[in-house]
RNA sequence: UGGGCUAUCGCCAAGCGGUAAGGCACAGGACUUUGACUCCUGCAUUCGCUGGUUCGAAUCCAGCUAGCCCAGCCA
């Protein structure tokens, strides 16, 4: 399970500790606070701390909010609690990119000093034209020679609100004729009059974010700033600023491969506009993989930490099996929660030599991989529902649950046998008769004879039914969210199937039955809204994994 | 026809010149009060392709090919 060598990460920072670039570490986790976090952010989250933890260093919790117009309180709320949540802790080192305004503001002055920025007056569509294009140069802003005084003035103009938005931009003096379109004067200021959630009507000028992240890393000391490979082509830019401004311990930029899942909606883009598009119930909507999403569906800070592990860390563009997220909330789950009974899409089985108005309290070990969880009470009586896909009028070769004739263990009970169905006139099976063998009961330590099938039950007459909502992951990476005329690509009807469930009463005293988690495969779930940490599980968590197969019609 | 990055089993991913780890998935078998779990077993003569260097190459060199990213006053 654990990987041998160490990640690419690592084996950088090793280097940088060894040949003395850094003598601790320090990492951060930068988000803009323009959305919810999804599963895509806690493999960065958990790289982060993760390696701030290896390296017995910090890791700095901060908002990159350099652009007001998409960002909201609610964001940096809820961004906090699915970090807390996730186990990541920033200690009391939380920041706001935005505190560092006035000294962005004192560095983009430094550089204008340094004849290294200027101001330019051309206009976004002008800029677009002078920038060049991926294949020839740009060419030089009229305005690159103005003087460093007049620089100066013009600058201070903009801070005090002389000029209307969009009218002057602070730049880089760089090399308009670098291959690389980032480094082609790249404006580092903008006059843009927007309310900020933090610094309210305070500027009406905004850093731009590669000017304004390595500052904010260069301030906090953090040594390695780590983020995804869309960047590769700003590191050029990013070490350009860390230089002209001289700073002492200069920190660096490495990138890695972001985490898709395969057959579900990541990025936060589609996640979004699905949420704004009211698709989805919200941004913890169980066919989500938002981080709230996720928590709600039952998965586990500890399930996710081992999912991001099991990912592992490089540069090569991947998109992980969700049967992996599956496998390690299961891992996590089996030994740990509390297993009980319910059954879905129920039918009822009628045990015909069992007494009439007598029921009997069965013990059951909560878990049997784990005697530590204890046992529970679980009513036993001549009715039961049992699942309707555990009965088959006809079975095919290897069929070992519940058929005319056959005999099968219902679970933590007695061996039934079958001896008959009823059907109604459209030929759906309505209940189904057996007998019961006393000798047998569990716990009794009968060995007289073995069954290959074990069954759920729940006790009609005590049974607690419930309506749950079965979610479906909504997507097909192949396909996309979204056609290319910006219609839907999906069928929101498929993505919600309800099932009449009955569960046994002892999920009443564990607590409210929606915190019963039906974490399951295929792409299903239930909304566990109210989880509350060692919830019991389904108890064929694990067994749903590979459902009986029909052997392939030749 | 520009620049940057990537390429090892269906999916992740180690490997860093000495003869292809591991996990998920899958397939057999044993065990079994969950067709689960657990336990065995199998699963790349081969590392995008083609050449070259070398006693020896997934690892070095050259040339191809494919994929991803970049022309926001977004991050």
């Amino acid at each position: 399970m654990e990987t041998t060598g160490k990640n690419f990460i690592e084996q950088i920072i090793d280097r940088d500790l060894a040949e003395g670039r850094c003598e601790t570490v320090c990492t951060r986790f930068p988000p803009e606070p323009n959305g919810y976090l999804h599963i895509g952010h806690a493999k960065s989250i958990l790289l982060n701390y993760g390696l701030a933890q290896e390296y017995h260093g910090k890791f700095n919790m901060r908002f990159d909010d350099t652009n007001p117009t998409k960002e909201k309180s609610e964001f940096v709320e809820s961004i906090l609690a699915d970090i807390k949540w996730l186990g990541a802790d920033w200690e009391d080192r939380l920041f706001f990119a935005s505190n560092y305004f006035d000294q962005m503001y004192e560095a983009a002055i430094y550089l204008i000093k340094k004849g290294k920025a200027f101001v330019c007056d051309l206009s976004a569509e002008e800029m677009r034209e002078y920038r060049g294009t991926l294949t020839e140069p740009g060419k030089n802003s009229p305005y690159r020679d103005r003087s460093v005084e007049e620089n100066l003035e013009l600058f201070e103009g903009m801070k005090n609100g002389l000029y209307p938005d969009g009218s002057k931009v602070l730049r880089a003096k760089i090399d308009m004729a670098s291959a690389n379109i980032n480094m082609r004067d790249p404006i580092i200021y903008r006059v843009a009059r927007m309310n900020h959630h933090n610094t309210g009507d305070q500027w009406c000028i905004y850093p731009m974010y590669d000017f304004a992240h390595p500052i904010e890393d260069a301030i906090e000391g953090v040594t390695h700033s780590i983020c995804t490979l869309e960047f590769e082509d700003h590191r050029p830019l990013y070490d350009w600023v860390v230089n002209e401004l001289e700073y002492p311990h200069p920190p660096k930029q490495i990138e890695f491969a972001k985490l898709y899942l395969k057959n579900v909606v990541t990025g936060k883009r589609y996640i979004k506009k699905l949420v704004e598009d009211g698709i989805v119930d919200g941004w913890d909507d169980p066919r989500l993989v938002s981080i709230a999403a996720l928590r709600r569906r039952g998965f586990t800070p500890a399930s996710i930490k081992m999912f991001v592990d099991l990912c592992g860390i490089s540069k090569a563009q991947s998109v992980a099996d969700y049967a992996m997220l599956e496998y390690c909330i299961r891992e996590d789950l089996k030994l740990k929660r509390p297993r009980m009974m319910a059954v879905l899409d129920p039918v009822k089985l009628i045990i015909d030599n069992y007494p009439e108005d007598t029921m009997e309290e069965l013990d059951v070990e909560n878990n049997l991989e784990n005697p530590e969880l204890g046992m529970r009470k679980v009513p036993f009586g001549r009715e039961l529902y049992i699942n309707r896909d555990d009965f088959m009028e006809n079975p095919p070769k290897k069929y070992f649950r519940l058929f005319p004739g056959n005999e099968v263990r219902l679970m933590g009970a007695y061996f039934v046998k079958c001896t008959g169905f009823e059907k109604d006139s459209d030929g759906n099976v309505t209940e189904i008769h057996c007998t019961y063998d006393p000798e047998t009961k569990c716990g009794s330590g009968f060995t007289g004879r073995k069954v290959k099938g074990t069954i759920h039950w729940v006790a009609e007459k005590t049974a607690i039914q419930a309506e749950v909502r079965l979610y479906e992951n909504i997507i097909d990476e192949e396909k996309g969210v979204y056609n290319e005329d910006g219609s839907l690509n999906l069928n929101p009807n498929s993505l919600v199937v309800l099932k009449d469930c009955y569960m046994e009463p002892a999920l009443k005293e564990a607590g409210a039955y929606d915190s019963f988690q039906f974490v399951r495969t295929g792409f299903f779930c239930a909304d566990s809204k109210d989880s509350r940490p060692g919830a019991p599980v389904f108890n064929r968590i694990v067994s749903l994994k590979s459902s009986f197969k029909l052997p392939k019609a030749e």
